[in-house]
DNA sequence: GCACTTTATAAAAACGTATTGATAATGAAA
DNA sequence: TTTCATTATCAATACGTTTTTATAAAGTGC
């Protein structure tokens, strides 16, 4: 592999000069330019990313960290940063968390071990308090889906709130009024914020929050299952059904049609996602889709402009959800 | 940061001794790495991967390109790829190729810029050539789910073959004997091989291949959808229907529904890859499941053996699929 | 106790670039 | 022409390791 120090002894300049080409920062002519170019090009020369490395200290590398590496929601994700990041010539070092609190910490140790330029990490396990302690060091930490007051500027979130709100209003106006709601686990601040956006709804057309229409399930199919199950138990009254996910929609859909239901006649089913699957469902899931890929470009893009400095970048760090109609809501008359 | 330097000097040692113990393989005595260890602990020395690639020419980094990010398939692959070499302290420069023959290669080259001990490919586009040609370079490429002879050591592949048979000839068992088949596009290895399995498991039960019963199709949903309507158009006599992949199975089953079938007890219908979706697909699907963590874990211990020189680890080139039972495939009797 | 091998440590060179301070060449203003 | 600012280049140093060569100490067999 051809050097620095051969293309400068080709071209007849120092090593400096060729470095000054190289990052065409500073003072260079036209004429000197050239010469050097063109020894690059006889030479085949490659710069070695690694000695650039040492000696700038910038790796041109960003660390990732989701908390699954399959899931289509962390691929979306991933693929969204990867390809903007690469198109700047930057790469990704991507790890996992795994939804646990040791291998979260462990995943940024990590990163920080490999001297990322930036993390970019979605997780959901460690705290606040770490998570503001981490940015104190010497790696900047961008977070997605997450929201914390004290480094804000790095957060990326998306409006849960809204969301809910708009999943249970979707179902009012198609004609609804007595709609159970199957809520994730509460200490997910995602599932507390559809949680919110619910009631919203709900209030703002005169209908009374009804314990007897609430259950609290496991963001699985099993909880969408024991959901449904729980409602018909109780003899509770209800023509529609809102998950706060399309995994339990899915569980009580299966539910639903095993003890009599036809669907989507006899019951409208809301999910919350947009997961790939909804679209294989039967009947096809309407469900609240949030712009993943949108906000994976985004997270690229801070990191671009805040730690690469590129010009030209506006930021946008708060994301809308959209409601996708597909089969299972009808309307009702 | 604490440099190796100041290690040696609060341990009373020369540098190189400090490295010695860093990297634990020449001479140096208890006592000595003792009192380096010590010295370390109260730094908090990490040593830097950076000034190690550099004199070492080794990044313990390892690329992996595949076609998306997203998709299951993908997901798992890198997911295992990943842990397993997480667990040996290398990490994973992840990029796509998007099936696109430009963005593989330079996919590689990107990849090859960065300096990776090793590549892991996943790609279909780029020609045999052009991969024997890449290996002759400097960085060892790995294949996933292909073989290619010259270089049939790198290849870790899957007997589609095998999954082929399996699918026709449960279908055979379960008492059918007008299967239709719906293929994948030819000049894909795996489609094509499926093929033959398909053909195989016919032969063995003495059932001729019947051009009528033959479509195909294009891996998508559209595939299964427009295989099932011609095999109806063409007044096919069939009692199942063996599908190349769980994409197309889901738009045959998608079309026979609405075309007034009642599934599963009109038609039986078989995927293959067993992606996610096939457990929401109503009836669920069987089909076939392809070991795709496993093969990727293998690819990590490929490398790991390979280019790390870890000891005890026993390779295993090619992999069978196997079937999975779910309810669109019935008994028939 | 001597020659010889093995073990242990040190000193120095190498990896390939970026950066800094100094110097030289050039151009503009007086 | 002189003076000063600007532009262009060079030489030297830094980045933090690994690796190689040399040398010293310790152990072995006779």
């Amino acid at each position: 592999m051809a050097t620095i120090y051969q293309v400068s002894e080709l071209a007849g300049v120092s090593l400096s000069t060729v470095s000054r080409v190289l990052n065409d920062n500073d003072y260079v002519s036209k004429k000197t330019k050239k010469k050097v170019l063109e020894a690059m090009q006889q030479l085949g020369y490659q710069p070695s990313s690694i000695a650039r490395s040492l000696a700038s200290s910038r790796t041109s590398s960003v660390g990732v960290l989701v908390s699954e590496l399959d899931g289509p929601f962390f691929g979306q994700m991933m693929s969204a940063i990867e390809q903007q990041l690469r198109a700047a010539g930057k790469h990704v070092i991507i790890t996992a968390g795994h939804s646990d609190e040791d291998k979260e910490k462990n995943g940024f140790e990590f990163l920080i071990s490999r001297n990322c330029d930036a993390i970019i990490a979605h997780v959901e396990i460690v705290s606040d308090e770490y998570l503001i302690e981490l940015s104190k060091g010497k790696i900047p930490i961008y977070l997605m889906s997450r929201y914390v007051e004290e480094i804000k500027d790095n957060c990326i979130s998306l409006d849960n709130v809204l969301g809910g709100y708009l999943a249970t209003k979707t179902m009012i106006n198609k004609g609804h009024k007595n709609i159970a709601y199957i809520a994730g686990p509460q200490f997910k601040v995602d599932a507390s914020d559809r949680l919110v956006g619910h009631k919203k709804a709900l209030a703002e057309y005169n209908i009374a929050f009804d314990e007897s229409l609430f259950y609290i399930g496991d963001f699985k199919e099993t909880g969408g299952n024991d959901g449904l199950k729980h409602f018909i138990e109780n003899k509770a009254q209800f023509s529609a059904i809102v998950c706060a996910n399309d995994e339990m929609a899915s569980g009580a859909m299966k539910f639903a049609r095993e003890h009599g239901f036809n669907l989507p006649k006899d019951l409208a089913i809301m999910g919350y996602d947009n997961v790939i699957f909804t679209n294989y469902l039967y009947p096809t899931l309407t469900t609240i889709d949030n712009p993943v890929p949108e906000m994976g470009r985004m997270a690229a893009n801070l990191v671009l402009k805040d730690i690469y400095k590129r010009p030209g970048i506006t930021i946008n760090r708060v994301f809308q959800p959209t409601l996708v109609l597909r089969d299972s809501t009808p309307d009702i008359n």
